[in-house]
DNA sequence: CTGAAAGCGCTTACAG
DNA sequence: CTGAAAGCGCTTACAG
């Protein structure tokens, strides 16, 4: 018989190699040798021997034991665009400070998939979960982790039918006030909006967009509103009731730029010009259509930030079970001024 | 004392619960009951069980035993681009339907950080591992996965001091006939080219480019070639050598479609007009800088098929770790023709 | 510091 | 099918 494959070496070839007792190894190579008393020869040799014979710990042995695997699982819904490179990279930043390791994977912006990633995520033993949730996705899709009482943070947004939950996400109020400001600079009075109404953070924009309106004293009127019924779909029909109008909005606030983007679009098809007709600035720059978005006026999505956030959200959910329902609210306004807007 | 957190579902209760032995209900669980003539009603109850109770396996445990995590480590540059997502779902698509799971990793293209995230894969124990190596990595960064046996396939390209290696990656001989053939319909006779050295893959493309070069009875002089010395920095000065020559190229060809997009700047620069004076034409599109790349003809790499590729090779070095060093080569040739080339 | 031991959840031969 | 058992590699309390 051959020797069997893949026989890595383990703590208990590095006790006996440094003539040790195994308890004495497994702490010097936890980094708890302090709590033993142990020499610090002891420690140097152990060490030097685990380096020679190149010892890498087994995290399923230890993650057996621990009941902690110190894997966070992130579901994105791709890599397009900067947004996922950004995500990662703060998300990363905070997990890495803490000894966590992120898990991550890829939904696709398909349904089945990201249910199929927590089924992972759940046979790995996560530790914890941040998911930037697909647009149709229900609770009934993060029940599983629910069940297994994994903690979850919701990236950017959340489903409209998870009332309570951890939550990091861009608090855009400030933004918002940046954007109609930006706008009424541009001799805009007349205010029309464009959004998707699957998430929940989504409604709670409306709100914060009629309110600053109301505070800038500028007019909006609820028939100039376009609201996406469906997640992904494509919507040239869009501006024809606008185009239509004899009092049409003279500017357009979309609450994400992909909504925006296609407002765009649409309205160039019904014959409107922009900016010389009508205006439009966005919230959330994230740059999945490259060649369009070029031309869109919007404020970024501070994502590097709300990856710290939600990474910092998940460890304290792991640490404390207990923890409530929480919202960590990012503002930034950092407006790009493109094309749509003049 | 509270009763410990996390206390999942284990096999054992399942089996419990059933009125069946633990061995039973392990194998009716992992699939194989037929091996043990276990009648239907027996597999019916245990899976009802299982279902009831909200089983999910461990698999920390099932890796302990086995010796297999069924995970495959990938790494990729970042999740810039549409590069990243196609790969994944080329890797994703081969890897799911065999069972096993892609532990995505991103190495940011900084040495260090791919080193970590290395370390970390052999920690958690995956099966075998995909690397998009890191432009300035060498053999030594993947070291601690050879000497433990960790299958590697290398995805897109090799650093040259690996002679020999698993690697999945484009067969360009098709593409760079294609690139060279579109040239000359524009009439161009004097071809110079750019690049990037590191990689072995890089300095095979020169090759194949000179031959085609000779067979389709086209003009090359090393003189007007540019090759990049160091890894991500920008090139300016690249083309001053190039407008100053009274007998310059009529055109360039890249060998990737970032050091096409560098060359596009830096002729600009220098005041040559694109296409007018010289024209640019690339292998590989992976639109990394958008509003650029908009403008540069280009190859489309297959990535999809590459990742399909990789993932079937490393599935196979996973169960023969005798595979000896092997090269899947993927052909295609999808000219996009944009601006660079009139 | 040592040494023996229990146990994490599972797989897998083995005798019945 | 059952039942008892070994073992994967580790952590962790415990008596010395």
């Amino acid at each position: 018989m051959p020797t069997k494959r893949n026989r890595r070496v383990t703590i208990s070839q590095v006790a006996e190699e440094s003539g040790v007792a195994r308890a004495t190894a497994a702490f010097v190579i936890s980094g708890r040798a302090e709590q033993l008393r142990i020499s610090q020869q002891t420690i140097k040799r152990v060490q030097a021997v685990a380096k020679r014979l190149g010892y890498i710990p087994n995290q399923l042995a230890r993650g057996m034991i621990t009941g902690r695997t110190q894997v966070v699982g992130v579901i994105l819904g791709g890599v397009w665009g900067k947004f996922g490179q950004y995500a990662i990279e703060g998300i990363r930043e905070v997990l890495d400070a803490h000894g966590y390791t992120p898990f991550l994977t890829i939904h696709s912006w398909d349904e089945a998939r990201e249910a199929r990633e927590i089924d992972t995520l759940l046979r790995m033993r996560a530790d914890g979960v941040i998911v930037m949730p697909q647009i149709t996705s229900r609770k009934e899709c993060y029940e599983p982790l629910f069940k297994q009482h994994v903690p979850v943070v919701f990236f950017g947004d959340v489903p409209f039918d998870i009332p309570e939950a951890l939550v990091a996400a861009w608090d855009v109020r400030p933004a918002m006030r940046r954007l109609l400001e930006h706008l009424a600079g541009r001799g805009c009075r007349r205010i029309g909006l464009v959004g998707e109404r699957f998430f929940k953070f989504s409604r709670q924009r409306y709100q914060v967009f009629t309110e600053t309106i109301r505070e800038l004293g500028l007019e909006h009127d609820p028939k100039w509103d376009t609201w996406a019924e469906v997640g992904d779909a494509e919507h040239p029909e869009w501006a024809q009731a606008i185009a239509a109008m004899p009092d049409r909005p003279d500017s357009i606030v979309a609450l994400n730029d992909n909504s925006g983007l296609q407002m765009l679009d649409s309205l160039r098809r019904h014959g409107l010009r922009v900016p010389e007709d009508i205006r439009v600035a966005a919230l959330g720059d994230t740059i999945e259509t490259v060649e369009a978005s070029a031309q869109l006026t919007a404020i970024r999505e501070p994502v590097r930030e709300i990856g710290r956030a939600a990474a910092a959200l998940v460890l304290e959910a792991i640490r404390n079970p207990e923890l409530p329902p929480t919202e960590r609210l990012i503002d930034a306004a950092d407006l790009v001024v493109r094309m749509s807007t003049g």
